[in-house]
DNA sequence: TAATACTCTACTAATATTGTCAAGTATTTT
DNA sequence: AAAATACTTGACAATATTAGTAGAGTATTA
């Protein structure tokens, strides 16, 4: 139960590729479909569903590709799934699109809006650059195993694999 | 998104009627059905899986019904939720059914798990007495409106509303 | 023994998810 | 200018899940 739609998974692992790219120079989609396994068909509508919202910005022609819209910081994983997936909502009677007549009296109104605003605040409170860094308080404790390696170069790993040409 | 299925909303409604019942004495799912807006048929599928878990007990026969295996503070949202809807799972990966070979090298893998238990907590910790009562921690500052009203008498309000006999 | 009430299985209709496909448009390099 | 690259868009099909119904059966008690 409760499952996240795998839109908004591919969503936040396509920012991130973003994200991590070559600084400054916009990241191909086919580059991102290789480095996440995920179809570049697939990807097009999640990519222009996020542009729209505004979180990144597209540049045509050869070499172009996909460029972050605004610092890694600013952006949180939040925004990407609500961009992608639609408002948090848990159930239909806390969704602002349909409501509830009983909600005033019902009793477990008010527990799945308190779950919903904690959930909402985890998503928001974690950005980007957490992901980047590995740094938010939230994720403390925890690791990330193979961050190092996934930084060192996107070429290179790419290259061994052969899902790229050189 | 991260939508809760009704059989889970229902689960935990049902809960709470059997729990806020007659001391004692077993809630009919008649009750039950008018009182949460239920058809009978689809309780029963609910009930039914809660009282395999163990959640519940059953009484047949005229004056019979559903009563609380255990204590209200005993019994927590999340065992509800868990046992009408499998396992919380955010994503494929997480899911130990499924499980993901490149876990290891994913980034947004311990986001996810890190969110998992963060809601899994949340709702561990809350109990049915606490619906009962509204006093749990993590609602407060929130407020259950009715639940004055709700405690008062079962019968009274249903043979108001006419729609089970007196 | 009639009435009440729980038990169980199967099935269907509706909805949402997960993707694919094809035909474009825009931009840059050669 | 032409070709190659890459983004853009909308329609559509396959699949899975959810939500709920139906019906026949079993147990218990007044
Ligand atoms: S039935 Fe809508 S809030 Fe509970
Ligand atoms: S792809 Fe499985 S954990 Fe990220």
């Amino acid at each position: 139960m409760l499952k996240l739609s795998t839109k908004g998974q591919y969503g936040v692992r396509a920012m991130f590729e973003i994200a991590s790219g070559h600084a400054g120079e916009p990241v191909a989609i086919k580059e991102i479909a290789a480095r996440q396994d995920v179809s570049v068909a697939y990807l097009e509508q999640i990519l222009n569903t996020l542009r729209k919202s505004g979180l990144i910005t597209s540049v045509r022609g050869p070499g172009g590709g996909y460029l972050l819209a605004r610092q890694p910081e600013k952006i949180s994983i939040g925004e990407i799934l609500r961009s992608l997936d639609g408002p948090i909502a848990l159930t239909a009677c806390q969704d602002p699109m349909e409501g509830c007549v009983r909600a005033d009296g019902c009793v477990t109104s008010l527990l799945w809006k308190a779950l919903g605003e904690k959930i909402e605040g985890f998503l928001d409170a974690m950005t980007l650059r957490d992901l980047l860094t590995g740094k938010n308080k939230q994720l403390s404790g925890q690791k990330y195993p193979s961050l190092e390696i996934e930084k060192t170069g996107h070429h290179a790993f790419l290259e061994k694999t052969g899902k790229i040409g050189a």
